[in-house]
DNA sequence: CAGTAATTTAAGTTGACACTTACGTAAGCC
DNA sequence: GGCTTACGTAAGTGTCAACTTAAATTACTG
């Protein structure tokens, strides 16, 4: 979860998982689309295919790469046990601070 | 969600965020916690109050920080529609693979 | 008001990382 | 076997961010 989060955090990197959400693409038409080089995006690959967010598979001297959904389970489970975590916390405060209302008023 | 990524990337964010997922925390008592220096904590705790992941309440010379759910909610929801996407391409993927199985066999 | 406690802000250091250019590698093509 | 195409890897550079210590800020307390 940790290298998905450090991938995602980079808008390039976001950019490209965009990319090869549609369809799978090569490592030179998923460079074409941006104005930096091809060994950067070639090390954005390395390391989107480090986190699991992304596979690659060899044709000839082609790399395809495309978007491996599986990669984003975790951080997808970590992000909702948090957010409903955080919504009963808000919740209880609320509660409280009715309680808290009610017995100063008397 | 670019902030929201960036500061969730880092480790100790993310510890300092489930410690004050369960209650509100002041600056001190958050710090504690960890080996390194108060300043560190503040800065940290800067950074996740500009994503708005959390939320300040000032009590005197005390600052009271608690979790803030709604400022995930961009990101899972990125997550959750990304995730979706990749799904589809990943179950078209199959159904196109398993057409070429059939034609090729006849 | 002087003193102290809780915390942030300032300034500087170090390491990570996104990039570059140059080179290496592996598969098709004449 | 050389030549080209499609990549990755190596090595170096600049920027940013996580940390440190020292100083400033803000509110309480006697």
């Amino acid at each position: 979860m940790e290298a998905a989060l450090k991938a995602l955090a980079e808008p390039r990197r976001r950019a490209i998982l965009e990319l090869v959400a549609d369809s799978e693409m090569t490592a030179g038409d998923i460079a074409s689309h941006f104005d930096v080089s091809r060994p950067a995006i070639s090390q954005h690959l390395t390391v989107l295919k480090g986190a699991g967010l992304v596979k690659e598979r060899r044709n000839g001297t082609r790399r395809l790469y495309s978007v491996r959904p599986e990669g984003l389970s975790e951080l997808r489970e970590f992000l909702d046990s948090f957010w409903r975590k955080g919504l009963i916390r808000l919740k209880d405060a609320a509660e409280r601070e009715e309680r808290n209302k009610r017995g100063g008023r008397r």
